[in-house]
DNA sequence: GTCTATAATATGATAGAC
DNA sequence: GTCTATCATATTATAGAC
């Protein structure tokens, strides 16, 4: 078997594989560390990696650092993509919101660098921010417009209500040191799921 | 006048200034870019001094975090602590959210350098998340619990309530940058103030 | 109390052997 | 593709003059 034809595929099948445990180091060491407060060498560790080698991966930390946040990106939009105007509001708002806080039990350091790079004033994202996102907002905003009209919920300011969805699921993932510390022990999905849906929902009852 | 007896007022009273300087500055900055994200010399520019003059105010970077983190975790609690349980339900709790959007419009960096704290796992503020903020939230939970037994309010999860309305302000502060990109431009205080309220309050409404 | 100068260290990034 | 060694720079922190 001729090298060149054995060599690029397996060569393809391992950068692929370190890409991909890169990322998911990056993701760790990015989030609970910042952007500046995380070193190439951390994550070089993470990945089981020698840093030199991290680097032939990506040339710059930031080149990493902005990879994390797109795939993060992506993942993020999904659960709002499917609400759906047809369904009905108070099935797709509650299915809406359990799918973040699942996200947000299940990974926190997704929300995380998410929060972070927002909260140094998405420096690397805003293009994200006011395109794709806004887009998305306004799209979703309609929906929830149309089940005022047809008098399924009572009114209410629908991007408003938006940002209350990301900003009370997503303080689970971000918070989860506050929540834990002033709970005592963090309650159970199920309770946090019920008490979240019902403090956003109930209002919107005829 | 002996030299003694009039320089030391005068010395105290130059250190207090500096001391506010320095914490004025240190908020913007360890705001802006985080803890790691911020040099010591960032500080020492934006608040007028060298950055030797301003160790000897703070022997070390984290000494002035700290002192800047307690500074404003003072401030922070306040609202809250108002929350007076013979008074009428929705108007104290109308007024707890009116106050901590009018603290998250004015002040910004307060609730972001919170938020980054927390974020990292509230390393250097672990105690008084414990400690005062737990009791403080365990007192008001028995309010918010008092309303509820009264027939004033709807049954509702108290502590889960307290932290939406905790994670719906502070978004406005944290979030800006996204809230502003989503929106095309922020909306006015009083419109926010309206729409948060509504959107937490009424389904407290028997 | 405040400065200049500098020590001590950490870290991003690269060169070059294998 | 991966490693060791190292450069270049940035940054915390201090020493010591004034």
């Amino acid at each position: 078997m001729p090298k060149t034809l054995a060599k690029a595929p397996q060569k393809s099948r391992i950068q692929h594989q370190n890409q991909a445990v890169i990322l998911k180091a990056a993701l760790e060491v990015f989030s609970a560390y910042g952007y500046r407060g995380t070193t190439v060498d951390q994550i070089a560790v993470k990945a089981g990696l020698s840093k030199p080698n991290l680097l032939y991966y990506f040339k710059r930390k930031e080149d990493i650092y902005v990879a994390v946040l797109e795939h993060t990106l992506e993942e993020w939009l999904k659960p709002l993509r499917m609400l759906d105007v047809g369904g009905d509001p108070f099935i797709e708002l509650t299915r809406y919101i359990s799918e973040k806080l699942d996200m947000s039990f299940a990974n926190p350091p997704a929300s995380r660098i998410f929060a972070n790079e927002i909260l140094h004033g998405a420096p690397h994202i805003q293009k994200f921010l006011k395109g794709p996102l806004r887009e998305l907002v306004e799209e979703k905003v309609k929906v929830i417009r149309h089940w005022i009209a047809a008098g399924k919920i009572k009114p209410i300011d629908p991007p408003h209500f938006i940002f209350a969805i990301w900003a009370v699921t997503q303080h689970y993932a971000d918070f989860s040191t506050q929540v834990e510390a002033v709970l005592g022990s963090a309650d159970g999905k199920a309770q946090v799921k019920l008490a979240v849906a019902e403090i956003l929902l109930r209002g919107l009852k005829n």
